[in-house]
DNA sequence: GACTTAATAT
DNA sequence: TATATTAAGT
């Protein structure tokens, strides 16, 4: 069913771009980050993009599919989902203690989590939970109706129960998925607050948690053979171009609010799937790749909002001769 | 209800 | 086969 789904989304691709090329043989340093940057670099830049006001999906096409019209967005809705999502975590971070860093902090700065978990040796943190409630859902926060739950399913407009679309982890996605785990720190990182802080419209829980199950494992691989090639199924996870700060256990530092870029997921019904012409809006939003899956162009997060504050933990360079112990490096 | 881990499905 | 998804246990 799937055995050329490879080959389907490498028509997306540039021409070079080789998802499944030999990387076990003999890994050059960087060549495959070269290549991912290639990539990347081909995209729009941001003169090219289509503003955010403007749909993602062609109205022919949306109409196609019985997608309902999206609540178009403009600066002024951005702005304010921004302001709402401060704001909550602002309150947030008012209902668990405040630290003296975080009370430098611009406003726009969010909890640190690490000092409202300071005192809790799992990763499970009341803190959280505290948030949880405190902080609404990406749907709630963009006031989108057209959003689909975070959920797995959704009823289309005849009342049935539609699957939804496996997700695809693109570069772009999980290079956002990278930022907020990196700015959490691998130990506050867990999947709804990673969730929340990619901010990606229809991305749920459950797509992040088994993202992050397969990330933590390619870490787990990285530390036990520190001086290995990686294995050719890192491919997505060693494109990442900067070796993952998630290796360390803690950023000292306060995550800021993202600029909020929200993206949005359409579920296509899958019999209709075949031989649709792709869609691209490479500003966020999905690739379709004309099958049963979508691709996720993000932005890249924009943490200025509140990143004020330079990391206080000293440079997370790991070197190859270096190993990683329960998140401390060891010079060897 | 959220998290992690293991197993299963695609 | 890779990896997304689901299930089970905490």
């Amino acid at each position: 069913m799937d055995e050329d789904s490879g080959e389907r989304e490498l028509e997306h691709l540039p021409p070079d771009y080789d998802g499944d090329s030999g990387v076990a043989g003999g890994r050059k340093m960087h060549g495959e980050d070269v290549r991912v940057l290639e990539w990347v670099e081909g995209l729009p830049s941001g003169d090219d993009l289509v503003p955010l006001s403007q749909p993602l999906v062609s109205p022919e096409l949306a109409s196609a599919f019985s997608i309902p019209p999206p609540d178009l967005k403009t600066m002024l809705d951005i702005h304010r989902a921004t302001q709402h999502t401060a704001s909550n975590l602002r309150r947030h971070q008012n209902l668990s203690k405040s630290s003296s860093i975080v009370s430098h902090l611009k406003p726009l700065a969010a909890a640190d989590p690490k000092d409202s978990c300071s005192s809790q040796k799992s990763t499970r943190c009341p803190g959280n939970d505290a948030g949880s409630s405190a902080v609404e859902t990406m749907a709630e926060i963009d006031g989108d109706s057209t959003s689909l739950p975070a959920e797995n399913s959704a009823e289309d407009n005849s009342g049935r129960m539609l699957k939804r679309p496996r997700l695809v982890w693109t570069p772009q996605l999980h290079k956002r998925f990278i930022d907020v785990v990196d700015h959490l720190g691998i130990k506050n990182a867990v999947p709804k607050t990673i969730m929340q802080l990619m901010n990606v419209d229809g991305l749920t829980r459950e797509n992040v948690a088994s993202h992050l199950q397969k990330y933590r494992l390619y870490l787990k691989r990285l530390q036990g053979l520190s001086n290995e090639v990686p294995s050719p199924s890192d491919h997505l996870f060693a494109s990442t171009p900067v070796p993952p700060q998630s290796l360390h256990e803690q950023q000292v530092m306060p995550y800021a609010v993202p600029t909020l870029i929200p993206m949005q997921v359409y579920s296509i019904p899958h019999h209709h799937a075949h031989g649709v012409v792709p869609v691209s809006n490479p500003q966020g939003g999905q690739l379709y790749n004309g099958f049963d899956s979508f691709q996720t162009y993000a932005p890249p997060i924009d943490w200025s909002g509140g990143s004020k504050f330079t990391s206080i933990v000293s440079n997370p360079y790991v070197s190859p001769n270096d190993t990683i112990r329960n998140g401390e490096r060891q010079k060897q």
